[in-house]
DNA sequence: GCCCAGGTGGGTA
DNA sequence: TACCCACATGGG
């Protein structure tokens, strides 16, 4: 799977705290709308902790593109306000503390659940997780490696203990591009997908998928 | 016109 | 604790 997806959809940008900025934007949005928006901000503000120094009026109207743009706003202010204290205007200081105290922090922080403070943690921090959205969360519990109720927890949980902490970044990447591409219509592309035998094996394994 | 996209937080039972 | 729902634009 890291083989045929595993090359990266999302250049990381130029540090964490304009990482923060883009996965609050990119929340139930798409890479494009994010992209148009994430753009804008970086037009008018050179840092992102620059962005403070916006009217939330203009903050708004600069991020609409990425939709939620009332509450995206709200949390990317409120966000930054409590982390840059916290970890330095860049957040540059994230990596300094152990993951699950930094995890701690970033959920306190308003707007940031487990998914956008993972991210930050995989990719901005360097920490083993592997962060879990909608495809990946979806295509655990349709291959059986979680129940069809399992929580975002219990999915990571599950992902973490069958791949090895090194494949871990790589493997995020692949499992979204995977159940972006081929595994996310109920009636998954099958004939297409590189994975078909493994695919195979799950559902004779399980009964069934949980198409 | 409908569906969906790399979630989160508030409300309700 | 466990669901349900609002939030909103742009493209297929």
């Amino acid at each position: 799977m890291i083989d045929v997806w595993g090359r990266h959809p999302w250049s990381p940008q130029q540090d964490a705290a304009w990482g923060l900025v883009a996965t609050i934007l990119s929340q139930n949005t798409n890479w494009q709308n994010t992209r148009r928006a994430l753009s804008s901000l970086q037009q008018r503000c050179r840092t992102a902790a620059d962005l403070l120094s916006l009217s939330v009026k203009e903050l708004e109207r600069l991020i609409r593109p990425a939709g939620l743009w009332r509450i995206k706003a709200k949390r990317i202010r409120a966000a930054l306000q409590v982390l840059i204290p916290r970890f330095g205007p860049h957040l540059e200081r994230l990596h300094e503390v152990p993951p699950t105290v930094a995890r701690q922090i970033l959920l306190e922080a308003p707007g940031v659940g487990p998914k956008t403070a993972d991210v930050l943690l995989a990719f901005y921090a360097g920490a083993p997780i592997i962060p879990i959205d909608t495809h990946i969360a979806r295509i655990t519990r349709r291959l059986g490696l979680a129940a069809p109720s399992a929580s975002y927890e219990q999915i990571r949980s599950a992902l973490e203990k069958l791949i090895p902490p090194k494949h871990r970044l790589r493997a995020h990447i692949a499992l979204i591009r995977f159940g972006r591409e081929v595994c996310r219509s109920r009636n998954p592309r099958c004939a297409k997908c590189p994975l078909r035998s493994f695919c195979k094996y799950a559902r004779s394994r399980k009964g069934s998928l949980n198409h």
